[in-house]
DNA sequence: GTTAGGG
DNA sequence: CCCTAAC
């Protein structure tokens, strides 16, 4: 999407099809998002819309209501407000003084579905918007919503938009774009379309639905709603075109004529929602806008005619609505409800990261999504697919396919994703990344290293703290000889020795066990018991600042399984045969003792008292004892 | 913070 | 040795 653009950043959404609302208690929300530049329809988790209500509340533009339509997905371009929020800060604010416009596209869903579910509109009576999935989040919104106040809170949650006028050089630059494709539309199977953008032209001037070939409207309908089509049967397709252009589900039959990207009826009147909702001042503003020849048969708005559908068709999508629609075609309805089918159940990880996500938006200061989905980008290839959203700053933004309540659509591959091991790993892409973003990114850091810290993750300490790394090993006076007689280290080092320093950046540094060490935490066990890894660490391992409960208890893991595996060998051939000679081998008497211990407290159960060891084995050596 | 367990 | 879950 074009920067230009954004300043009437197309938040278009579209509920599509008035489903049944009841009998869909928790459907997966989308909201379509259209992606300037190429019109594309990206759905977007209401997770990743929320991140950017704070812009457009800030700049007093009209978020779309959410329109819950059981399993409808609505759509609306996260990604084009993100992006908004460093252009507005620019000082252009014009939003309101700019064209006014509204462009409600019906959610893109896959045709195969949709054409069964095309003609199972739900009749008017079932149109009723249900606002239990996110009534707070609708009346906030309508709360900020300073430039229309149209009613939308019960029956109607259409949403004017604003635009501006830079949409229209935008759509020019689209239409440019697209040419290539139109060279080699004509005539040729769906299947070979695959232009990154949409021929709006095929929109432009007149057009009658009926006398598109149905190349001609399938291109139409990726004019429309940004995405290509597969579906052969012109009914469909004009009556999608119909309804993605008009922002109604209700559409003429047939005899529809597309004139700059407006629609009229067979008789040549504009197909004009009613306007009696709409703020005069928006209506002015539509007026405004002179871009394209207006047809004389538009008798309202003789002058309005804008690349993209006003509120006034957000009006007449009202109007449509109160047409009856047979039963058979609620019917429908009702089956393929029946197919809805909740997905993809969030994993543990998945609702952190979501929360997560939202923790951030509630400050304010939100991460990057082009950060996140080049992130993501690098994480989810396989789910690439060729659409890409493209936004002004040259991000690409590969979209997968996903399943939608039975519905095939293209999501975005954010967020929803989960991300092996991340953050350390984030952190570090994110700094080698600047960029236009960087204060946002850097932000991001801020607050994601604060929410590690808040996590427990020690990616925080790490950033923190960096140039500790390089001063661990070389502080160490500690020197082991191959006996495993450790001299000494300072307290000082004893501090720069902590562990958790290194994580998240760099591997703590290893740290042969000594045989001393092993000695000292077979006595260990001995006395307090194997899980008391604590008290034996701070007992026996107080001068061994780099040995953590983890790690002893990491060791004496290790143990045991040595001397499951290594004693027998051991003892059949007498002479250890090690693989690795850098590794002191552990006499065989330790291992048995290790074994021995292992299995007196694991048999035992509950460890009893210290049990001062009476050399079972006879040779086993003692003289490391005494905890220092 | 500690411990257990998988990697 | 790292990471995470569970406590």
């Amino acid at each position: 999407m074009e920067v230009e653009g954004l300043q009437g950043a197309l938040v278009n959404k579209c509920a599509e099809n008035e489903f049944e609302k009841k009998g869909c208690s928790d459907p997966m929300i989308y909201q379509l998002v259209r992606v300037e530049g190429d019109g594309t329809l990206v759905p977007a988790t209401e997770d990743e819309v929320l991140q950017f209500e704070d812009y457009l509340h800030d700049e007093k533009v009209d978020l779309p209501s959410i329109e819950d339509v059981g399993h409808v997905e609505e759509l609306f371009s996260k990604d084009c407000m993100l992006l908004k929020k460093s252009d507005l800060e620019d000082g252009s604010s014009k939003l309101e003084t700019t064209e006014v416009g509204t462009k409600l596209l019906c959610a893109d869903l896959e045709e195969s579905s949709l054409h069964s579910l095309d003609d199972s509109l739900s009749p008017p009576s079932k149109c009723t918007v249900v606002h239990d999935q996110q009534p707070d989040k609708l009346h906030s919104e309508q709360g900020d919503n300073n430039i229309t106040p149209q009613e939308n809170t019960s029956t109607e949650t259409a949403k004017s938009t604003v635009l501006n006028d830079s949409f229209i050089a935008e759509k020019d630059r689209a239409n440019a774009c697209s040419r290539p494709a139109d060279d080699t539309s004509t005539g040729q199977t769906d299947s070979q379309v695959t232009s990154s953008v949409p021929d709006f032209s095929i929109l432009r001037g007149e057009v009658c639905l009926d006398e598109l070939t149905i190349r001609e409207l399938q291109e139409a309908f990726r004019a429309t709603f940004g995405r290509q089509t597969t579906v052969k049967d012109k009914v469909w397709l004009k009556r999608r075109i119909t309804m993605g252009l008009m922002n109604s589900c209700y559409v003429p039959s047939s005899g529809c004529v597309v004139k700059n990207y407006k629609i009229f009826d067979k008789d040549g009147k504009e197909v004009i929602p009613n306007t009696e909702e709409i703020p005069e001042v928006e209506l002015q503003a539509i007026s405004l806008v002179k871009d394209q020849v207006i047809s004389p048969v538009n008798e309202r708005n003789s002058s309005s005619s804008s690349y993209y559908q006003s509120d006034d068709q957000q009006g007449f999508s009202k109007r449509l609505k109160r047409v009856s629609i047979t039963n058979d075609e609620q019917g429908n309805l009702l089956a393929e409800q029946s197919t809805i089918k909740r997905i993809r159940k969030p994993t543990k990880r998945f609702i952190e990261e979501v929360s997560d996500i939202e923790t951030r938006d509630s400050t304010g200061k939100l991460s990057s999504p082009a950060k996140r989905a080049a992130h993501d980008e690098m994480l989810l290839k396989q789910w690439v697919t060729p659409f890409h959203e493209v936004d002004s700053l040259r991000t690409s933004y590969p979209t997968r396919k996903d399943t939608l309540g039975g519905l095939s659509v293209h999501v975005p591959y954010v967020s929803r994703i989960r991300r092996g091991r991340p953050r350390k790993d984030f952190i570090s892409f994110v700094d080698k990344k600047p960029s236009v973003k960087c204060s946002e990114a850097q932000t991001t850091v801020g607050v994601m290293l604060k929410k590690d810290g808040e996590e427990g993750n020690h990616a925080r300490k790490a950033f923190e703290a960096p140039p500790m790394v390089n001063s661990l090993k070389g502080d160490h006076s500690e020197v082991l000889d191959n006996k495993g007689v450790q001299k000494q280290q300072t307290n000082a080092n004893n501090a720069a020795a902590k562990p958790k320093i290194n994580r998240g950046f760099t591997r703590k540094h290893h740290r042969a066990w000594t045989l001393c060490e092993v000695l000292k935490l077979v006595d260990g066990v001995a006395l307090y018991g194997a899980g008391k890894w604590s008290e034996i660490r701070k007992a026996a391992f107080s001068s061994y600042s780099y040995r953590t409960s983890v790690d002893l208890k990491d060791k004496w893991r290790n143990l045991i399984r040595a001397s499951q595996t290594q004693l027998p060998t051991l003892k059949d051939d007498g002479c250890p045969r090690k693989t690795n000679p850098s590794i002191v081998p552990i006499p065989p008497s330790i291992l048995l003792r290790v074994k021995e211990l292992n299995e007196l407290q694991s048999q035992g159960g509950v460890f009893t008292a210290p049990v001062k060891f009476s050399a079972p084995k006879s040779n086993v050596v003692q003289k490391g004892s005494g905890f220092l």
